[in-house]
DNA sequence: GTATGATTAAAACGTTCGTTTGAATCTTGT
DNA sequence: ACAAGATTCAAACGAACGTTTTAATCATAC
């Protein structure tokens, strides 16, 4: 029964966490919803700092592996420089797709947006060495896909498509909420396809110019700023 | 003493629940950052469950009101259909504004984010009572502003939206480290413009089409698929 | 069958949590 | 000056936390 007790604890771990918190989530609650010994936690992994890292880390391996073979083949394909939305699918595709397949993944992927907002200076070191790979190659490969947009406006841009997306993981049932059911996130080449067209036109937008400021030699460009300006 | 005491408990907490999380903070740990009595806690505010929502309650009803206000503004002078950059605008600024104006408001809108990401079933009560309003008032602005969008697709673009201005307030900081510092959080203006330019393309961008489905009567249109399909 | 190592079980450890208490100390109006 | 209310203080409460310990149980090889 060693493995499955290990497994039953993850399990329940990921349930708890995805629904509370981490934090807010104590041991006992675990092994209560597991149906196992409180010593195993310890026995099995140590302390619960390492039982939240085996939980996080046992998912988001396979996803990030999903990403970068899914890129390679992208890049293969396309020559080097696959379009902005070929590589915004390749990105979000394997997180949403594990997060709407199964109920577990489902749990799971909302465990995992509280690991990118509760995660202290504790979890940093984890994410940095599961995603710093992922962020160098996906930043190249949109730099590729969008080369005439300046570099810092471009990690702007990555960085508002990764909001989408954690937010999407985290919070989709409020949007269900909101919409009357009408709008369902676990229809996932849906959410997909609407995530990728919405993060692609804002991949692809002209640079932002700023309306005041010079953000070079300043080009006396005049955008709409209505009130604000 | 009284008001001071009290307001220094909330910025004491406001500051170490943006830090650490709520629930990874203990009163103990607040009250000696405020340098006041444990018990002041209670006598101000009745429970650290109350304390959370004061905190909370405390700016973000100013931020939703001039929300409101500006909203009101531009539909006066666009004779009550602005373009979805204004609405845009009017959503964003007045929070990343407090979030970027003072030391204080950037660690307030961190725990806003924590808010929006721990609130467990506790403080969903409270948000709707904030958020209802605001929710009601842009996606009926959205509408307006992007009248040829399917009501569906509208909500899935908007929560988009959400989640690029939550990620923004919470987690800037990982991008100005991503970026080795090109990308400055701080800086309002260029912050706001980046996030409008960005979501209303997202915004403006023709309807999603899913490749397979048929998506009502089911058009047979072909966009980019790629591997995916 | 029985010794050996792996796993589970039950109980207790010390610590910290949110909360409460009752007296001490301020403020304020008279 | 003094009573009355508001506020602060130190101390303690019981409960829950993560962890450790000790013994019991299981599997497996000889």
């Amino acid at each position: 029964m060693a493995a499955d007790t290990k497994e039953q604890i993850l399990d329940a771990a990921e349930r708890m966490f995805a629904e509370n918190g981490i934090h807010a989530v104590s041991l006992r609650t675990i092994i209560a919803e597991a149906e196992v010994n409180l010593a195993a936690v310890h026995y099995h992994f140590g302390s619960k700092d390492a039982l939240v890292e085996a939980v996080f880390e046992r998912r988001v391996g396979p996803v990030n592996e999903a990403r970068l073979s899914w890129l390679d083949r992208l890049e293969a394909e396309w020559d080097g420089a696959p379009p902005v939305e070929e590589v915004l699918r390749a990105f979000v595709t394997p997180a949403i797709q594990l997060a709407m397949d199964s109920e577990r993944g489902r749990t799971f992927m909302k465990t995992c947006g509280r690991f990118y907002t509760e995660a202290g200076d504790h979890l940093q070191p984890i994410f940095d060495r599961l995603f710093s790979k992922i962020i160098e190659r996906f930043v190249a490969a949109f730099r590729r896909a969008c080369p005439e947009l300046p570099a810092e406006e471009l990690l702007w841009r990555f960085h508002f498509t990764v909001g989408v997306m954690v937010h999407t993981l985290l919070d989709s049932d409020k949007l269900r909420r909101i919409s009357g059911g009408a709008c369902d996130p676990s229809d996932v080449e849906s959410v997909v396809e609407h995530m990728v067209n919405f993060a692609a036109a804002g991949m692809k937008t002209p640079p932002t110019t700023l309306p005041r400021k010079a953000q070079a030699a300043g080009e006396p460009e005049s955008i709409e700023v209505g009130v604000s300006a």
